[in-house]
RNA sequence: GGGGGUGUACUCAAGCAGUCAACGAGGGCAGACUGUAAAUCUGCUGGCCUUGUGCCUACGUAGGUGCAAAUCCUACCGCCCCCA
C-alpha cells in the first residue's frame, strides 16, 4: 500500500483519474492490471519529454502490472491536433515506417527488451468497418470535441479544422477498448484524449479505466515546452554523447530543475539538494554539467559521460580542440570542402560562412574562398563544428 | 446554390504592375558579450558562377495581356466566412 501511494504521488505524476484514492484501491486489489503508453512515430526520435512516461511505466511494471507500449502508426498518419494550430499534413505510411525504425531501440535504453509488450494500432484501424467506427463516434458530440481550446483558437482565426481531427481523440480512446487495458499513461497534454478513452472503456467494457497524467517538461518561467521540436531545441535519446552533453548545456538555466526532476531517475533527495544549490546562488553551469553528465550516463554509460564532460571542458571552457573529430577526405578549395562535407548546405552558404569569419583552418580565420585545404588541416566552422582533413 | 474573402519563402505575415529574391516577426546560421549558456546587440538567411546595375529558379496550378506581372485577365484547384 505504501509503495502504491508513494508511486501515485511521485514527482513524475501530475494528476490521476478518477482520483488518487480510488486508483490506489484499484491497484491494491492484487490483480495484475494492464497499463499502456502510446507514442506516435511522427518524427525519427524519442526525446527527453517522452521519458517521464517511460519511467512511470517502468514503475508500474515493478509494481507487478503488465505494461504495453502502443506505437500509433495509424494515428500518426492523422496527427494529434493537441497543441496544433493548423491541420497537420498527413504522414505517409512510408514516413511512419521510417520513423518507427529507431523507436524501440531508443526505448530499450530505459525499458529492457521483453519487459513490455509492443502493439501497433494500424493492426485494428487499417481494417476497421465503418459501421463499427460509427458506434464509437456516436458516443460523442461535436460540442465536446470543439470545446478544446486549440479548436477555439482556429475558429477565431478562421483556420480550417479537418473532420478527421475529431477522430483523433476517439481513436486514441478506442485503443484502450481494443487492448482491453485498465489504465493509460500519458503526458498531461494528453488528458483530454485519455479521458475520452475512459468514457469509451466504461461504455464498451463496463469498467473504470485509470488515467495517469504525467508532468510535462515546461519552462517554469516562460511556460513553454522545453523539448520543442519545431524550434530545434530538443535532446533525443539517440543523440551521441557529445551532442547530448552540448544540447543540455545550451538549455536555458530555468530548464535545469524540470529536466532533473522529470527526465532523470535520480532520487528525490538529490532533487531537493539541486534545488537548494540553485537557490543558494551556486553557478548554474556547474549544476547543468551534472545534469548533462547524468543524462549521458543514462543513455550511454558512466565512462563515456566522464570522457564527454572532460572533452566539453577542454573544448569550450578552455577553447582547445576536441579529442576526436570527424574526418573527411578532401583536397581543394575551402568553399568546396564546406559544401562537399555538408558543413554548408550550398556553395553560397559556404561563401557566406567564410565572409562572416566563421571558418578557421588550424586556428586561423580564413578570408579567401579559394584557400587551399590539405591533408592534416583542422577546419573549424562556427563555435562547435570541427573537421579533420584526411 | 448565391455572395464575399483568401492561397506569398522553414513558419506567421506585408506587398497588389516596374525601385521585388520580395517589408516585418519568429526560427535558423554567424559575429560581439558569456558559463558552448540564457537574455541582449549586430549581420546574414533561394541557387549558380566569370561577384556583375550578372544568370537561373521561386509568390496555389495552367494559360493570357503587356516593353515589364507576386501584383492585371481567364480557367482550374484548395481553404475560410455569410446567406440559402
Amino acid at each position: 500500500m505504501n509503495k502504491i501511494k508513494e508511486f501515485l504521488s511521485s514527482r513524475y505524476i501530475e494528476a490521476v483519474f478518477p482520483s488518487k484514492e480510488r486508483v490506489a484501491e484499484m491497484m491494491i486489489a492484487g490483480k495484475r492490471l494492464v497499463f499502456y503508453w502510446g507514442i506516435d512515430p511522427t518524427g525519427p526520435n524519442v526525446h527527453l519529454g517522452h521519458t517521464t512516461n517511460v519511467f512511470v511505466m517502468k514503475k508500474l511494471a515493478e509494481l507487478g502490472h503488465k505494461i504495453i507500449l502502443l506505437i500509433g502508426d495509424f494515428t500518426a498518419t492523422i496527427g494529434d491536433p493537441t497543441d496544433k494550430e493548423a491541420v497537420r499534413k498527413p504522414l505517409t505510411e512510408k514516413e511512419v515506417k521510417e520513423n518507427m525504425k529507431t523507436y524501440l531501440e531508443q526505448i530499450h535504453k530505459i525499458l529492457s527488451k521483453g519487459s513490455f509488450e509492443v502493439r501497433y494500432n494500424s493492426k485494428w484501424y487499417s481494417k476497421m468497418f465503418y459501421k463499427d467506427w460509427l458506434k464509437v463516434a456516436m458516443k460523442f458530440t461535436q460540442q465536446q470535441m470543439i470545446a478544446r481550446d486549440m479548436f477555439q483558437e482556429r475558429l477565431k482565426k478562421d483556420k480550417p479544422i479537418g473532420m478527421h481531427e475529431f477522430d483523433y481523440p476517439m481513436m486514441q480512446g478506442y485503443d484502450s477498448v481494443v487492448m482491453n487495458v485498465d489504465g493509460e499513461v500519458g503526458g498531461n497534454d494528453q488528458t483530454f484524449n485519455m479521458l475520452v478513452g475512459r468514457d469509451l472503456v466504461k461504455d464498451f467494457l463496463g469498467k473504470e479505466k485509470i488515467v495517469i497524467a504525467t508532468r510535462l517538461l515546461e519552462d517554469p518561467v516562460t511556460r513553454k515546452k522545453i523539448m520543442n521540436k519545431s524550434e530545434g531545441q530538443y535532446v533525443s535519446l539517440n543523440d551521441s554523447a557529445e551532442e547530448m552533453f552540448g544540447r543540455v548545456m545550451a538549455m536555458p538555466d530555468s530548464a535545469i530543475l524540470p529536466l532533473f526532476s522529470y527526465a532523470t531517475e535520480v532520487s528525490d533527495s538529490k532533487i531537493s539538494e539541486i534545488k537548494k544549490r540553485l537557490e543558494g546562488g551556486e553557478n548554474p553551469m556547474t549544476v547543468k554539467k551534472e545534469l548533462a553528465f547524468e543524462l549521458v550516463k543514462m543513455y550511454h554509460d558512466g565512462k563515456t559521460a566522464e570522457k564527454t564532460k572532460e572533452n566539453f571542458e577542454k573544448v569550450f571552457s578552455e577553447g582547445r580542440l576536441p579529442e576526436k573529430m570527424e574526418e573527411f577526405k578532401f583536397s581543394g578549395k575551402i568553399v568546396e570542402l564546406l559544401y562537399a562535407s555538408g558543413l554548408a548546405g550550398s556553395m553560397s552558404e559556404a561563401k557566406r560562412l567564410i565572409d562572416q569569419k566563421a571558418v578557421y583552418i588550424n586556428g586561423h580565420i580564413v578570408t579567401d574562398w579559394e584557400h587551399d585545404v590539405k591533408s592534416g588541416d583542422i577546419v573549424k566552422v562556427g563555435p562547435r563544428r570541427f573537421l579533420r582533413i584526411k
